[in-house]
DNA sequence: CTGTTAGCGCGTTCAT
DNA sequence: ATGAACGCGCTAACAG
């Protein structure tokens, strides 16, 4: 390939002066005719600097790595729309990952920890993450960044309103009449199941109707399934039902399809999180929409600012509030 | 942070024996004694080696890149997790994008065309980038591997067999007794949906039917609303059809659900590639497997044979077939 | 068996 | 306005 060196020599210019061009650098000055000379060459032989030596040169990859829990989660397509977009503001190509592949030893942990091609990390993962590998990162200076989810590990973190999420979905259901409301899916160590399940908490609470204990089954579709069965098996079946994530709430759909049960006619379901799946399910899927673009956006301003030495002011954001989208998983209690 | 040299002079030794043992490299040998006391250092300090250094000398990155084209495709499971494996075994950290980011002008483009920190790119494209791009892309010398499209820039590409997926979609449908089948959704640009048509096509003659011109509508769930009403438009409904895509099978079956069509009694659906949505909708889809993730594992070991300067050997892989997965949205016709 | 040396390609300071 | 020289961190050939 063809180095600045050689683009010089072609020119019959200094290395430095290509340099200069091809950043824009007003360092060392060079006149409109050298430019001129040199962008012909440069475009002739199609000359592209080489990414390694830049990273060395500069210190800096410019390149950010986002890591994700289940890539394949539609919940992600807005998320990773904003870091994106925010990412390309500031100047960074992003890479994606699955939480998955970090595993000990893996080449691909070993890009994430090693200097020089990654500055900096968004790690979205539901507390699955192996400690020893959490503890590898912990000892790099890559700053990382933590999405929906907090540490222990006194990492920076961003997350989107997760209770008022919960209590939105709750109250929805609890304004159309539903007294007995439970709350299905996600997982206790994590930040987002956890909040979500307040919101549901404090909602029931405020209408004077009594919590039951969330049942916790999960992440996936299969949480959902999972949940409707322990519904199913603990007596009386509510008129209402807040689901974690609309994953879940789709199998719970399918579950209740399944048992012959009569959504919204006999149940209520509401998810969180808004995506695709919600409208391809029938009944349509009620829903809550996060505001994932927003919180892209959020993380990399607030990594861009971690890089540039800026002290962190984080948690949760509230540029945007969750979103209730009603469809037809819902309506009121049928007694 | 510390680096090679910062070791070599905490330990008391050349910076060469430091990086034998980082490396496990014999050209440099060196004595137990001071493998041990490097390595302690080494421990001590936490090093690790810098990427973009090691990319610099050694020619190469140690990262491929995989693009696909829409990400929140849940069709891309089991191809990303068969390139992650064959990646790693073969010692490479795969990093992802989305070919929505491949734009002119891109951060993410840059990263992918500038050398020094992608080694390989395997793309998986609709016909649907930019000529510009593509251009730009074939004027480097980075290898290009083409998932599941042909290209008339010439660039290597490995395929499962989609004609026959579209051939054994339709087969067992004729063998169901079903006479007049339709096939539905793709675009007529995309080289997958050409060969399933075909394979429709096949079938169809195969068993002395009237092939119908496919209707393209695109991917998306929306490509099955779309083929949903062209069919009903068309006069009388088929009794069986083929979808290009199981996404679209989703939409399709939604939209038959929303105008009264009883799937399968009325209206059989087959949709081709298997995902997690199959088994979500009501009646479950029955689908063709396809072999994902066998195509990531042929597509990792092309794109590293070609790296080592290998002649390529390519297409359609046929080290596994396409597979029949029959769910609930097929049964034979009520006539 | 070990250390020295010479770049990999680029960006920047300093001298011209 | 331009070029020479140095070093970013690492590896491999070579000398000891």
């Amino acid at each position: 390939m063809a180095t600045l060196k050689e683009i010089a020599r072609r020119a019959g210019v200094s290395a430095s002066a290509v340099s200069a061009v091809v950043n824009g650098t007003t360092h060392t000055r060079v006149s409109a005719r050298t430019r001129e000379r040199i962008e012909a060459v440069i475009a002739e032989v199609g000359y592209v600097p080489n990414d390694a030596a830049r990273a060395l040169r500069r210190q800096q990859a410019g390149t950010i790595a986002v890591v994700v829990e289940g890539l394949e989660n539609p919940v992600y397509k807005e998320l990773l729309l904003g870091i994106y977009e925010a990412a390309e503001a500031h100047g960074w190509a992003v890479v994606l990952g699955d939480t998955a592949w970090m595993r000990s030893g893996s080449h691909f942990l070993a890009r994430l920890l090693g200097q020089g091609s990654i500055d900096a990390i968004l790690l979205r993962h539901e507390g699955l993450i192996d400690e020893e590998v959490l503890g590898h990162l912990r000892a790099r200076p890559t700053p990382v960044m933590l999405l929906e989810q907090q540490s222990d590990l006194h990492y920076p973190w961003v997350a989107v309103d997760d209770l008022m999420a919960g209590r939105m979905a709750t109250e929805f259901l609890l304004q159309a009449g539903h007294t007995d409301v439970r709350f299905v899916g996600g997982f206790d160590e994590s930040r987002t199941s956890n909040a979500r399940y307040e919101g549901y908490v404090t909602a029931m609470k405020h209408a004077r109707r009594r919590p039951r204990v969330g049942c916790f089954t999960g992440f996936g579709v299969e949480a959902g399934t999972l949940g409707f069965s322990a519904l199913r098996s603990g007596g009386k079946l509510p008129t209402g039902v807040v689901v974690n994530n609309v994953m879940s709430a789709a199998g719970l759909l399918a579950a209740a399809a399944d048992d012959g049960v009569d959504v919204p006619r006999q149940l209520s379901v509401v998810g969180i999180h808004d995506a695709e799946i919600a409208d391809i399910v029938r009944p349509r899927l009620t829903t809550v929409r996060l505001p994932m673009r927003a919180l892209g956006i959020r993380a990399v301003q607030q990594v861009s600012a971690l890089l540039e030495g800026a002290s962190t002011t984080l948690g949760v954001i509230t540029e945007e509030r969750p979103e209730l989208i009603v469809r037809a998983s819902t309506a009121p209690p049928s007694r």
